[in-house]
DNA sequence: GACAAAATTAAGTAGGCACATAATATTTTT
DNA sequence: AAAAATATTATGTGCCTACTTAATTTTGTC
């Protein structure tokens, strides 16, 4: 033997994922079990386990007990989307940030926000509508519904000054979120707070959160015209 | 001893993930070290290191070597993406996949295209214009370039009946792709072929994928009013 | 042949050990 | 005091073994 450094399992993933690349596997194959790949590249099956894993979480194969490993027949692109703070995403640009609280009011959640819920009852809420902004300039305005029997802390927070994003992401970590993107136009009130034109094809990101069972907030952040999702390379 | 079942290493990622949630740690502390809290709780170390990968991996934690572990001081919503083939997202919803070709020609790239691909020279690549069809409704509208130098292949598939999307992901798997999310208000041609008003806001969706360094595919894929992307249950 | 029970199989998981790696802290040297 | 060498530490990885779990597949029975 010259070297034989030791296989990591980030190298076994390559090989397979390769192997699969160059067609040696196609969509629908079974691969061999992962004590013959052990064998084969002469490492520990719970090496192959962890580079399996590793494919399955991404999309590329898809692993039943009993059934072995198969390159998926239905491949998906699955990607991975970061969304920061909106603060840090606009320092994180080079500028400047700045907020502002347009509109605090309790009142009861219309249906729309029960819907997202998945509540039955009315029930009061805290609608909190802001704007944040890059330089100045108007970046995403965020429409949000806190629930107050969830977070009965959010009244003694000063939402003038602190955004209710940044807050809640600090002090109510969420064990569920779901997310929603999607086009509309601007109506007039929102061109006129986004300083856009009317009609102005505008990105929206529907965010909702839970801590187990119980509602923490949903938010419709309409974005500025030009705003960009990205997936984190 | 009672029962004392074996922890799992999901139980203990709960168990830290509600901790986190409860505010015993908070943003920016500091976690034990793996092998206090795999004693604590009487299990190994490598179920305790296990569920901190699977926190970190979600963005609530970050792990340092010798560092420690910390709960990430700018958190972040992280977020997974499914997005399939057109034809299976049509069908799942129980609709009629339609798929209709535009136009297909060879042309020299854009200088749009080349930067995506971050390509210095031009060359000449496969344009295809494409529409796909739920219920015979226009669904997405998209405008794909594929590179003829990675992909010659493609110039002998019919792509007046199979979708080079449909084509590509199942013979050309990638190794990297890039997403990339915005609003677009539709123009003149693109109102037309989507059947919807001028000036509708649309949600476009861009895919860029390599094969390790050499580029497959860009894609644009208009969608028609009213589509939703939403993150995977 | 149809259905139920039992055996088999391949992935999933827990534990334990040894060592690698990357930060950080400490000590030594200049 | 600054810089360089060294020790320390917590996570990361690989390997092995044993056992669990979920699917099949086989076998047995009617």
């Amino acid at each position: 033997m010259t070297t034989a450094m030791r296989l990591s399992w980030k190298d076994v993933r390559d090989q397979i994922h390769e192997a699969i690349l160059t067609g040696r596997y196609m969509p629908g194959d079974r691969l061999p079990r992962d004590a013959d790949i052990a064998e084969d590249l002469n490492c520990a099956r719970s090496t192959v386990q962890r580079a399996m894993q590793d494919l399955s979480d991404s999309g590329l194969v898809e692993r039943r007990r009993k059934g072995g490993t198969r390159v998926r027949p239905d491949p998906v692109t699955r990607a991975t989307l970061d969304i920061p703070v909106t603060r840090r995403e606009v320092e994180q640009k080079g500028s400047r940030y700045g907020y502002q609280m347009i509109r605090r009011e309790i009142k009861t959640a219309p249906s729309r926000v029960l819907g997202v819920f998945e509540l039955a009852e009315p029930q009061k809420m805290l609608q909190v509508e802001a704007l944040h902004l890059s330089d100045g300039r108007p970046y995403i305005l965020e429409d949000r519904w806190i629930c107050l029997r969830t977070v009965p802390e959010i009244l003694d927070v000063d939402l003038a000054h602190q955004s209710a994003n940044e807050w809640l992401v600090l002090n109510k970590p969420y064990s569920r979120c779901d997310l929603r993107f999607y086009a509309e136009s601007a109506d007039d009130q929102t061109a006129d707070l986004l300083g856009c034109g009317t009609e102005s094809a505008l990105l929206v990101i529907e965010r909702t959160t839970w801590v187990e069972e119980a509602p923490i907030t949903t938010v419709k952040a309409i974005t500025a015209p030009g705003y960009q999702l990205l997936t984190r390379s």
